[in-house]
DNA sequence: TCGATCTGTGTCTATCGTACACCTTGTGTC
DNA sequence: GACACAAGGTGTACGATAGACACAGATCGA
């Protein structure tokens, strides 16, 4: 009977709208996809278990199925989003072009996914890929005489720039990056912040990229003066 | 009738907890006090109208008479706790020394108050005090050959540095900054991540200031290449 | 065919920011 | 001195959040 009811759907209409849906199934891939995607449109705000889960068209405790908490979610999204960290040992010519091929792709990613820095920060659960770029950013000083901790905390130095720049969070952090609103304010108060309202000035029109290129020259330049100190014989 | 129970409760113990307790007016100030020791001591998280209010011993609702958002109670707070902006010019020794001081000072307010990245990020207002900060070290650059865009460039390199460093929220950021639980994933998969085992193996001990002194350095040192580049004649 | 095991649903709670209708209280005016 | 009014605090309500827990329907092995 129910079966009969079936079959005449199938042929009279029920294949563009079937009695029950095939529904594929629920899975981390696919949850962390949809995920993915409301971030990816409205930010990471906007990524609450039911916006998912309606994305999915499903209830958002089905999600609990799959997925242990809301953190768990986020950590399975980076882990999908950064993707697989890149071979630099490819890259010729030492350290430095290394490191910049390595920011390059690492700002590539982070501007696909701009919720990205949003969503690595704080106290979190880290994945396999994540802490592969970051093996790959020290595994590129490897040679440099630098010693762990300097390694380490040179990639952080420069993994903090990127966040720094990328971010949509931090973007706001600088009078100058910030809406007209903030402008017209420093305008109208010029006499108080004299030495902003010059610089300001000054850099009208130019492109900005929010300090990206100037503060990656910067810390190259400095770990460069570091390195070179280090090994002053094979200097170069 | 009242007035005589009143009068008795004055005589007989009411001066230790008076029928009606002389409460302070609530004022902005006194707002943004109680929610910069809620953030202080819980962090920013706990700050909420109701902690706030708490606090207070009033209703979360009251403090709308005052404040008009809770984004607003936090620029309130933000101005709050970073204080006037220092004055460099009596620094001696140039752009370096001041640059140095500026990131001491603004490092030891920031450790009074940990959650202060947290609160500076993402779209807000942004309060005379704190721009102050940073025209303060824009003006520390004046005299440096650099154009307008790079003196702010460097400024927003320079902060984000410290921001990266102090946060809270970025700590977790790099694996090795992170709970003895990445530690053991790390000690696990070693074969999987040798540049950072091996970089984690000889850095144990040293003392950890999660990369702010080499980060410091590095950025001053990249910035003096710049800058002794930009005025050939008077280098120094 | 009959359980057992998955997987998704529905209902519930606590907490969040905030709108809105009160009520109380101190103050200025006639 | 009575009274109206405004300022400021309270209580209730709403929609959104994360998540606990009990249930229902399907699927699969014995």
């Amino acid at each position: 009977m129910a079966n009969e009811d079936q079959r005449a759907d199938l042929l009279w209409g029920s294949r563009n709208k079937p009695a029950r849906p095939p529904r594929l199934a629920l899975t981390v891939d696919r949850i962390a996809g949809a995920a993915i995607e409301v971030a990816d449109a409205e930010g990471m705000a906007s990524v609450s278990m039911q916006q998912v889960a309606a994305r999915l068209d499903v209830t958002k405790m089905a999600l609990y199925r799959h997925v242990a908490s809301k953190a768990e979610l986020v950590a399975v999204m980076i882990e999908s989003a950064v993707g697989e960290p890149p071979n630099l040992r490819t890259v010729p010519g030492g350290w430095r072009p290394r490191l910049v091929t390595w920011a390059d792709l690492m700002r590539e990613t982070w501007q696909r996914h701009p919720w990205l820095p949003a969503a690595t920060t704080g106290e979190r659960m880290t994945g396999p890929r994540e802490v592969g770029w970051t093996e790959s950013a020290v595994a590129a000083l490897t040679d440099t005489g630098l010693d762990g901790g300097e390694r380490m905390d040179a990639v952080f130095l420069l993994s903090g720039h990127i966040r720094n720049t990328q971010s949509a969070e931090t973007a706001g952090t600088q009078p100058w990056t910030a809406e007209k609103h903030l402008r017209e304010i420093l305008q109208e108060h010029r006499e108080r912040f004299p030495a902003l309202h010059e610089a300001a000035q000054s850099t009208n029109g130019a492109p900005r990229d929010n300090g990206w290129e100037f503060g990656l020259n910067r810390i190259l330049d400095g770990l460069e003066v570091l390195i070179k100190g280090r090994r002053p014989n094979r200097a170069r």
